[in-house]
DNA sequence: GCGACAG
DNA sequence: ATCTTGTCGC
């Protein structure tokens, strides 16, 4: 049960304009903070998705949490709404965060990491929806994407686990990291109160057979069946 | 000014 | 994101 930072709950964050929720996000900016995640301390990683109806009537936002050890399910729950902010490049989070955030209060386990489909500090004001979850809930979060957004890097090699850095104003913002062999590589880019190596370090781990991590992987199919089911 | 643009 | 099955390849 996630626990909304009081000094968040000051002001208005979630306003209905574009210009609002840059201002939102600028402000809240100012929280987020790069910190090291010991790798013994994560023993139940959790996986956050959204999936939405063709026609954009309804929306499943489903998280899903794993052992990390041994991979297996723990704990899922999901919230069925309909979306109250478009899809706008950099205003990610105001369109899922508000359902996920409800799907999370049903969570009877605490994770000790959240990853988030999206990008964390690659966001054009380092905002993305990685940061905004992390500093909503003050807990670790990080992003795993599969397309570009903003920054340039270099094709990291063919092999597992080869990455390069993802750069910005001359600013490492994220990797560019190959999960499995021959496979299109994803977009790796810290949270909240955690550290790009240690984030790097844990979605290879999540990813034994799969390009994205198995916690995403799920979540996703589970938000996709639920809404499949109506 | 024009195109691109996480999910 | 979503519309959509099978199929080629390792």
């Amino acid at each position: 049960m996630p626990h909304i930072d009081a000094r968040a709950d000051e002001d208005d964050l979630w306003p209905t304009d574009a210009e609002g929720a840059e201002r939102v996000q600028q402000r809240l900016a100012e929280r987020v903070r790069v910190e090291t995640l010991p790798a013994a301390q994560v023993s139940l990683v959790a996986g956050v998705d959204v999936s939405y109806a063709a026609d954009d009537s309804a929306l499943v936002a489903a998280v899903t949490v794993l052992d990390t050890a041994s991979l297996r399910l723990v704990e899922a729950q999901v919230e069925v709404a309909r979306p109250r902010f478009p899809y706008v490049p950099g205003l990610l989070a105001f369109r899922e965060v508000p359902p996920l955030l409800k799907a999370l209060e049903r969570l009877e386990c605490e994770p000790d990491v959240y990853l988030c489909d999206g990008f964390g500090l690659a966001h054009p004001r380092r905002f993305g929806l990685a940061c905004h979850l992390g500093v909503l809930l003050e807990r670790p979060t990080l992003g795993v994407a599969k397309s570009a957004f903003v920054g340039r890097a270099t094709d990291p090699g063919a092999e597992r686990g080869a990455a390069t850095d993802l750069v910005d104003d001359g600013e490492v913002i994220g990797r560019v990291l190959r999960t499995r062999t021959g496979v299109k590589p994803v977009y790796v880019s810290t949270g909240h109160r955690v550290d790009l190596a240690g984030a790097c370090d844990l979605v290879l781990r999540l990813c034994p057979r799969y390009r994205l991590p198995e916690p995403i992987r799920h979540a996703d199919q589970l938000s996709r069946a639920r809404l499949a089911e109506r």
